[in-house]
DNA sequence: AGAATAGTGTCTCTAAGACAGTATCAA
DNA sequence: TTGATACTGTCTTAGAGACACTATTCT
């Protein structure tokens, strides 16, 4: 219990970045390699401490988001994940990080030429099985990342943050595949989406050059919460597995 | 732009609670009575600084739902919301607060005789409707905690949460409505909750006093996510409000 | 018997999933 | 014409919602 001399103890807080997008058809995280200790040489979320004492931290989180990552937070969804505070997490001290989830659209450059040098685009999936390694607990926090965006897919439009307008109805499929890590039929696909009021609006103007039948091209519609939602495949329950 | 000899600042962690149950139906949250300032006297979320640089916030969370509302975090759901850090939020200066939500069943005493005194259950409604204000941004702490619970009221057994064990179907019910602010027809309900697997289990021993037919009894089940999902029922598009 | 609460059955409609078939391009 | 991609239609089934009905208690 404190008594009347107790002081609150002091804390440095950090912003770190899980900024996801799709490269071909994969789902990547924007990370950096650590120029400094601790960790130093291994790979981290891009991220960084507050810095000044009256900057918010929805504010650092999109200066880091420049500063890191060369991206512009104003065209990108951007989302609080939650707080990290775990003591032992820094070996520097008692560090608490809040972490935000970032959705970008597949760059036309493969990787931001920003500040830190060493920011790379890796598919989540060499993390998440282990070959790639993060430094503190950011495998954690990427962790939840990848669950915020792929329970956030079924009832809200964040898969359109995904993709540069306008887009095909075949491109948003691959965003659900990915990020959900299933295959979805593209006729069911095609009706459940186009059934949505207000999720995708057709641009007048169609097609687009590839090989194949040209595809209509759409626009993020005005709706960010989807009915019915897009559901995702039935997770297999305890008693099913066998 | 940090040089050399930049230092980032210190900050003061703070941990929030949010602190629900059902009363007669109607869903309320633990306040307290500011005891100093600012805000001396006005309602506030129970809450408080880390007690020192050791303390995991997790462990602070659960501290102060004991100290301040006499509840034994290991009984209860006790989940992280997020962090909110906005300079000016607090002006003693820079102070960001991790919040947590806690859901409790209805408990035997109308309120803990804890050691902040002035502790007590306020309908939310009271809040949101705007004739009890809240200190700091703790209003939009609590919208953020109440909407957390009413989406994973759909996909998860966060409900068996607000009810004491052994249940009715029919108290199951009113926590659903509660939360949702709807009213459910009592037969679908009984239908949907009982075709979930692993959500509720048939205690052996039936029935219970009121008046009319006893009900039959149930505890929590053991699956955690609902499949099927009992679906909220349409929030109105934006089309279709008019 | 009547009121009150608990629980079942049945019907309709929407939406999910499976899958056949058609359309429009390039080579 | 063939291959490839885009898109439409149709059938079956699961689940949502509406609502009539039966069951078991208390007074």
């Amino acid at each position: 219990m404190p008594d009347a001399f107790w002081q609150p103890p002091s804390i440095l807080l950090a912003v770190d970045l899980v900024i996801l997008t799709l490269r071909s058809s994969k789902l990547h995280v924007l990370l950096v390699e650590r120029g400094i200790e601790p960790y130093k040489g291994e790979h981290a979320l891009p991220g960084g401490f507050l810095n000044n004492v009256d900057e918010g931290i929805l504010a650092a989180a999109q200066r880091e988001l420049r500063e890191e990552a060369n991206l512009d937070a104003s065209q990108l969804h951007l989302e609080q994940l939650g707080a990290y505070g775990d003591p032992g997490r820094d070996p520097r001290g008692r560090i608490v990080s809040v972490a935000y989830l970032a959705i970008a659209p597949g760059l036309p450059e493969p990787e931001a030429g920003a500040d830190a040098a060493g920011a790379s685009w890796k598919p989540v999936e060499e993390i998440d099985s282990g070959r790639l390694e993060l430094a503190f607990d950011h495998r954690w926090i990427l962790a939840d990342g990848i669950e915020r965006a792929r329970t956030k897919l079924e009832r809200s439009s964040l898969a359109t943050a995904f993709c540069n307008e306008p887009f095909t109805i075949a491109e948003l499929q691959q965003v659900y595949e990915a990020v959900w890590g299933v295959e979805l039929d593209p006729r069911n696909f095609y009706r459940k989406v186009q059934g949505v009021p207000g999720f995708i609006i057709p641009v007048g103007a169609e097609r687009r050059t590839t090989k194949g039948r040209p595809a209509r091209l759409f626009r993020r519609g005005q709706q960010t919460v989807l009915h019915p939602p897009l559901s995702r495949p039935n997770p297999l329950t305890t008693s099913e597995a066998n």
